[in-house]
DNA sequence: AACGTTATTGTAAAAACTTGCAACAAGGAA
DNA sequence: TTCCTTGTTGCAAGTTTTTACAATAACGTT
């Protein structure tokens, strides 16, 4: 299924209007593998559709995240990486090299709807980045 | 307590100097309530020494992170911000209007020990910022 | 197919953050 | 106190991210 036809109807079924430079982002994300920066973003993207310009790299970015077809993650120099939205989970980067594994949803589904019952918060669904030291960094 | 009584000698202990810049930063942190953006701190530290500058800010926080001083924390526009390490908490953020909230860490005590064990990372204690709808925000 | 509304984009400039390097100064040794 | 080593800083220039606003173009309507 393409981009297009995925993904056009839910955002104009919402007033928002399709272009070819959500377009050629949402291809990217879609197409590269995990977590991409906006410059990495920016100059996949350029290849199809030449004239996109780095600020609306970042505000499709957000615009993705405010309607869930995409998610920022923290890398582990503080900068917001993204990827898009599909199946849940959460990283543990190492503080040490910086190697970053990923975590089942599963391992928080329960404290999600603890918080949720003790905050009255609701829809919480961050993707979340913890940070530790992987076993190769550990001292004997 | 001072600031410099309190900080200096676990400082100086590992090879680290003792400078006016760490010190009126430090002071700022502890004197001051929660998450300081860099520019915060750098503005109100510049008070008690006016040489200091914006790189040096950015150094000195990143450094105290380093040595377990100072915690980071994602505000709400991706953005990091920073605290003493003083308590292990966590936060929610409203993606509406971006209210924010603390969560106790008890409430996620066994989820690190749960996320070492699986994942053989250790030292987990991370400050985490989850995102979530605010009763306020949450439509009928 | 032509029009009008208004969401979206590009441009240019600002703000936030990072980096390289020479000058400086903390603190141990003489 | 003076000297030396080297961790830290300031400076200047880069890179990344945000903002304001006028120009553009998506798309429903005629
Ligand atoms: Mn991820
Ligand atoms: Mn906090
Ligand atoms: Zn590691
Ligand atoms: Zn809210």
């Amino acid at each position: 299924m393409s981009c297009a036809s995925e993904y056009a109807p839910q955002l104009r079924s919402r007033g928002y209007r399709i272009t070819p430079q959500r377009m050629a982002i949402l291809h990217v994300l879609r197409h590269s593998g995990e977590h991409l920066s906006p410059r990495d973003v920016y100059q996949k993207a350029k290849k199809d559709f030449p004239r996109l310009t780095e600020p609306t790299v970042y505000r499709t970015l957000e615009f993705l995240v405010r309607n869930g077809l995409a998610r920022p993650a923290q890398a582990g120099n503080g900068r917001l990486r993204y990827q898009l939205a599909t199946g849940d989970h959460h990283h543990i980067v190492c503080r040490g090299c910086g190697d970053e594994i990923e975590v089942e949803h599963s391992l928080l589904e329960s404290l999600y709807r603890k918080m949720e019952s003790t905050s009255g918060y609701k829809r919480i669904d961050s993707h979340v980045t913890f940070f530790g030291v992987c076993p190769e960094c550990q001292q004997p």
